[in-house]
DNA sequence: TGTATCTGACCGACCGGTCAGATAGACTCG
DNA sequence: CGAGTCTATCTGACCGGTCGGTCAGATACA
């Protein structure tokens, strides 16, 4: 072994080929080569550092669940008060509609993997459960200050998700994306504000549609537009 | 030509063996050969009465769509009020589990070629643009009744969908999608529910959890849950 | 010299699409 | 009715190309 760290920077420059080639082409269209082009290395190289394709992928998609985690724990950690922990969420899944693009193609094609070969469905599972509880936290503490209202937090949590992933689906369709992005991640967030809310509460705040002016009463400056790392444009 | 509809049912063998071929294996694995031994015929008639693998695969989710936004509209018409409108889209969207995972499986492959391919994008956009008039049906007369709250109707429709979709994903990624096939179901139920009810009319509707007994307020009795054609198990 | 790493030619399998011919119903014509 | 012909339909061998995976050998660092 040349550096302890060597195979470690092999497989994380062939995870992100791996990812660049595969939201653009799809999983079964990606050849062994074109990753190692974009690696930069040789077609012999990716089956040294992995067992076969499938093996490649699954760590791809590993790799990529437990980064997304990380960033979402981050962003939920960095923002006070269960309305500004959404509107960190949303802001971290929609940074702009390139990586967007990138990464919900590179997440459906996952699907389709996932709902056929075990091995691929179990790190979907360990995805959703990872970002239910995440979901359920920020839930929670939205029910345990009086601005969310009071139901099973699983399932809130897991419908919350659910909008995510069923508005992204929609966007993927959209004939032209980039346009409407914008509106889509304002959509998001108003929708799922509307969702958790307590009715009664901070109902006149979802009027306006500017969901600048939104905040969890009783709190009077958050800390402006949640900031996430990774985001561009 | 030896019948005038023979050519008719051919294309529509060949369909119904392409989606029980696609939901198994999916889009990239199924070969013209595996759709042509299903279908009863040889290679060479799938490439008979289509250009190509894709178009085979076009006309299959264009007919697929087709299908689907027509069941959809007989069971809105079918039942009355808008929270039995909702639950009958329910019922319809969650036949039994086979159904569902050969559907979904279909689907997500599709989602997979659309975010990829023009051609297939405008399906789906097609697709979208149907549910999403359906479902504003529904939503607007639950606003002109007063049973929903007053929203915008096109928005609250596509989140509506969003959460079939996202909840739909997170069954495909269950460990046993046949155990928790039914409480998927009323979960999709009451969650949909609980995000269109207007707040203080049904709300002590939804606590029980049993969706059997949730109706419209003013409508003493609903005709039972929803009965939709192709059901089964 | 030893060994981890890397290379790319090569193999066997597969697949979409083509095509030359087989098949058989329909339609003459006698 | 029956022979002959036409043509829509069907068949499966075949072609060209691709791809995942293998491997013998090259490379270069220790």
């Amino acid at each position: 072994m040349r550096s302890a760290t060597h195979e470690a920077e092999r497989r994380l420059v062939l995870r992100k080929a791996a990812f660049r080639e595969v939201a653009e082409r799809g999983f079964s269209s990606v050849t062994l080569e074109d990753i190692a082009v974009r690696a930069g290395v040789s077609k012999g190289v990716t089956l040294y550092y992995f067992d076969s394709k499938d093996d490649l992928f699954r760590d791809l998609f590993s790799w990529l669940i437990d980064s997304i985690h990380l960033r979402m724990r981050d962003a939920v950690a960095a923002a006070e008060g269960p309305v500004e922990k959404v509107r960190a969420l949303v802001a971290l899944i929609f940074p702009s509609p390139s990586r967007n693009r990138a990464f919900f193609r590179a997440y459906v094609d996952f699907c389709g993997l996932a709902a056929r070969k075990e091995s691929f469905r179990q790190i979907g599972e360990r995805f959703y459960a990872g970002c239910r509880e995440i979901d359920r936290g920020i839930v929670e503490e939205g029910m345990r200050r009086g601005v969310f209202i009071l139901r099973d937090a699983g399932e809130t949590a897991s419908t919350l998700r659910a909008i995510f992933d069923g508005l992204m689906l929609q966007w993927l369709m959209e004939k032209d994306p980039e346009a409407c992005f914008e509106a889509y991640r304002e959509r998001c967030e108003r929708e799922l504000l509307h969702y958790l809310l307590s009715p009664g509460r901070p109902v006149e705040l979802l009027s306006p549609g500017r969901p600048g002016e939104l905040l969890a009463p009783g709190r009077p400056e958050p800390p402006e537009t949640a900031r996430i790392k990774g985001r561009k444009r």
